[in-house]
DNA sequence: CTAAAGGATGAAACGCGTTACATGTCAAAT
DNA sequence: ATTTGACATGTAACGCGTTTCATCCTTTAG
């Protein structure tokens, strides 16, 4: 293996002017810089990384820690890499399954400099252990954190629900029913209280009985279609789900059960995926990938000094052929 | 910053001896391994990874290329990083948009020893070239590779597609069309011949105006389900997908042009993925998982030195409500 | 003509563990 | 009593760039 040394030898330089070639200095003389490149090309030289990263005590690697990679997170996943990507950075990621001692690990990989910065897609461990992190690296989160010494980019689902009230309640919708997510997630409750909320504004009945919490696939939406079903109270006029997914299983399970969509039940999804573009349901677009975007702009601050604007965000309703 | 030199000073033992202790050396004797132990507690050190890489050449990550992340290969990759994870390695993603330049980013860095293996899950650089990275480290595919140097976990899909028309053609159909994938991937050509004997084989007409090259999408599966009608020719009685999406597509968009599946036409996915299960489709189960795990046993001779067993896999069809 | 400024380059320390080899000790084997 | 060997521990080199500070030479300004 050739290494720095050997080219500085063989070029009859020193191992710093050869770094300074490396690293484009300016104060390398033309011929200098080219009798060196030329050998390490004879000798098809390439630096070391984890020599570069021990010596700068940067690794231009980000960690990104979530549960699981599934379709939902996708659109964050791919516009973080993406943006990543082009300011020299790669990214890693930590699947946890939500096990504390995974994420843990992901989080002493901060500290061991094994990653530069950690961004959080979703995460379990407690925000005042995170917080005990964040003295070793930049830390951002997509899912809102109760600590304010964390960055975030989650929006405000407060709003992005809000809206699809606004359009389910004129419409003449008053029963409504939730297909929530995490349980006990900042979104979630910020869900509720968008719901609660709203039902109080227009003087509706808010039915806890059809909280459907922890539900995330198709397969979860299906369940929750029966469960209305079986209630012993009459079916909702509507259902406002935690994802396009929960909503597209709602969907063909009611068509399933020959019910008519919206007729019998409205159903409003969120995040307008392709899933939702294709079967035609009514959604609420979150501008993910921008998101993403605002997340990498966060970590650019302590990590390269450089500081980037957040790009303004805001939901949007897609009203398709469910509403 | 405390390092392994200041726990040394302070504990008045060596480096070496420190050294043996974050190694489990057997070779300290139980007082010491405590006394630094407890030194280490009290300066909350911990290794860093870049000096432990740099001397041992070794950086306990695995670079997968791919093109994108989409859902027909999250089990692949979930499956992968799951057993790395076991063993001690974290899995970094690239995601090349099938662009050379990019995918040669993540060949150098092999060669760079940032990480050290690569599993390609897609990529369009040579086989030639790929090669020529193999010195840098073991490259497994997932992929079929036209190089027999470079290991592969891919299944004859021969033997799948085989399964699926002889379900079919038995059921007494007889022109069967085909959504295909990637046009110069093995896969599809291992798929269109599958095709073409089979049909040979039981003296059918063999409909090339009805192979639809690069679907890999829901809406690749509506657009083909829409090319399908428009052609002069009368509906195939049959579609073979090259995956469960594609087969959502067609579904879909034949359900809502009120066409009968099966009875108007049949529709047969590929890798069984919780789609095909939601909507019923009849699909062929590819163990893409255990796959995975074939390519980390791979990887374990020339990483590890551990020969690790690979899994007897085999296709199965799974039959639904659209054959 | 000289001092100040600037550019090219080198020496050496640094970042931080790992590991081959050497040394010293004490007990078991002969 | 002596050899053999297992065991605990230390020494020092190694892996490989980066970076600070110093040096030397050439301009340019005064």
């Amino acid at each position: 293996m050739s290494n720095l040394e050997r080219i500085a030898k063989l070029s009859g330089f020193s191992k710093a002017t050869v770094s300074r070639v490396l690293n484009h200095s300016p104060h390398v003389s033309q011929e200098t810089r080219a009798t060196i490149l030329q050998i390490m090309k004879e000798l098809d030289y390439v630096p070391n990384r984890n020599a570069i990263s021990l010596s700068t005590g940067q690794t231009l690697q980000i960690g990104m820690i979530t549960s699981s990679i599934n379709e939902i997170m996708l659109p964050f996943l791919n516009g973080f890499v993406e943006v990543a990507e082009q300011h020299g950075f790669q990214t890693i990621i930590y699947t946890t399954n939500d096990d504390t001692s995974k994420e843990r690990q992901a989080f002493e990989d901060l500290r061991q400099k094994r990653v530069d910065a950690l961004v959080i897609i979703s995460c379990v461990t407690s925000a005042k252990e995170v917080e005990s992190y964040c003295k070793y690296g930049p830390i951002v989160s997509w899912q809102r954190m109760d600590n304010p010494a964390i960055g975030s980019v989650a929006m405000d689902q407060f709003k992005g629900y809000t809206l699809a009230l606004d359009h389910l309640i004129p419409k003449g919708h008053t029963r409504i029913a939730n297909a929530l997510g995490r349980t006990y997630s900042i979104n979630t409750r910020s869900r509720q209280q968008a719901y609660e909320q709203a039902m109080q504004k227009y003087n509706l009945p808010v039915l806890r009985q059809f909280y459907y919490p922890s539900t995330y696939t198709i397969l979860d939406g299906e369940r929750v279609m029966r469960a209305m079903l079986q209630q012993s109270e009459a079916l909702p006029s509507a259902i406002l789900c935690s994802n396009d997914h929960v909503a597209a299983g709602v969907l063909c399970e009611a068509r399933r059960q020959h019910l008519r969509v919206p007729g019998d039940l409205a159903i409003v999804g969120f995040d307008d995926t392709e899933l939702s573009h294709t079967l035609g349901i009514t959604t609420i677009r979150n501008p993910i990938a921008a998101q993403a975007q605002n997340a990498f702009h966060l970590l650019s601050g302590p990590l390269r000094g450089i500081d980037m604007p957040q790009a303004e965000l805001c939901f949007e309703l897609i009203e398709r052929t469910t509403t």
